[in-house]
DNA sequence: AAGCAATGGTGGTTCTTGGG
DNA sequence: CCCAAGAACCACCATTGCTT
């Protein structure tokens, strides 16, 4: 039987219910669509799926605090020497992760894509500095859904108050450019996303005879683009395996440990820089104070422990 | 198992601001 | 005065934990 992928997948789900702004089911099931579309097209993936070694989770949240996050999908080893039975139909077992070695986020732009594309562009940026900050090295991705019905009836607006988008081509068309053009972290170790998709559907949400379809005609992006689904999909494939699935996974106590470092270096640069400018202006006012010079030399001082500290876990 | 209130995430809507 | 962009708000959904 041929695989269905995601995106179409997405629009068959439209095509028989209703979407609802506050639901968080079609994320859900994009995320899901996604996840199989993962397991057909990586054998190395499937593999260590069935053996147990990688297990998948939704909802997740990770960090606390300022930094948390809710991520739709996230895939990682298994937490618990017990391994969770694989069930269902789906290869892959649903538990909890040590770590996270991918994280999907899904977000939609239905209606009124003039404000909600730039919150969706937010979202997936501080989505992938904050996987970063708490699992630098972990794949991230972003999967949007935009809509290009001409009209979408919106279940929050008061009956019979029907949206109609004139224009809707070209809002749709800036909003794919918007995520075509955020920055990619283009296989390096970094805070921004590995990569992002947007799946264009025609969805009114109206209870007509408008059947929702997928729309893989421009705007929607071609197959060379790389937020054309499938091309997304095989770059997802191809950094994960890269990373996590040939050879030896990055280490990522070690990287969060190099960037809690970096961070402690910026800072007190940050405050070295201040002191040095005090000390300019007394300067120039002929009147140098033993205070600013002192409080320059010891920011000095610990700007070089910390070096030290570098040295001595990092230098052979 | 069923009912219920509390809670938090979500994406659209409204309000405010700023530039021309 | 108008429009676009951003911030703030809000109504609803799903989930959880508790009680019956």
């Amino acid at each position: 039987m041929a695989h269905t992928y995601g995106d179409e997948r997405i629009a068959e789900w439209l095509r028989e219910n209703e979407y609802h702004p506050r639901s968080s089911k079609h994320g859900s099931v994009s995320c899901l669509a996604l996840l199989d579309d993962l397991l057909y097209e990586s054998d190395l993936f499937r593999e260590a799926a069935e053996a147990g070694e990688i297990v998948y989770e939704e909802d997740y949240t990770v960090g606390e605090g300022e930094l948390r996050w809710n991520v739709d999908l996230v895939l990682g080893p298994p937490t618990n020497e017990v391994e969770t039975p694989i069930e269902g139909d789906r290869q892959i077992a649903e538990a909890n992760p040590e770590e996270i070695w991918l994280a999907i986020d899904a977000k939609s732009v239905m209606t009124e894509h003039q404000k909600a594309r730039r919150n969706r562009q937010r979202d997936i940026n501080g989505f992938a500095d904050i996987m970063y900050h708490h699992y630098p090295g972990a794949v991230a991705g972003g999967v949007l859904l935009i809509n290009i019905a001409d009209q979408f009836r919106s279940p929050l607006r008061d009956e019979g108050d029907i949206t109609e988008h004139d224009n809707i081509e070209r809002l749709v068309e800036e909003t794919i450019e918007i995520f075509r053009t955020i920055d990619r972290s283009e296989g390096e170790i970094d805070p921004n996303v590995d990569a992002a998709a947007t799946v264009v559907v025609d969805h009114t949400n109206l209870d007509d005879d408008h059947e929702t379809q997928l729309v893989e005609d421009p705007p929607a992006p071609g197959e060379n683009s790389i937020v054309n689904y499938r091309t997304f999909l095989s770059i997802i494939v191809e950094t994960f395996e890269e990373r996590f699935l040939i050879g030896d996974p990055p280490n990522m106590a070690t990287l969060r440990e190099a960037d809690t470092l970096r961070n402690e270096l910026n800072e007190q640069v940050v405050e070295l820089l201040h002191y040095v400018h005090e000390v300019g202006v007394t300067m120039e006012q002929g009147e140098v104070s033993e205070d600013s010079i002192e409080d320059l030399r010891e920011t000095l001082g610990q700007l070089e422990d910390l070096v030290d500290g570098v040295e001595q876990r990092h230098a052979e």
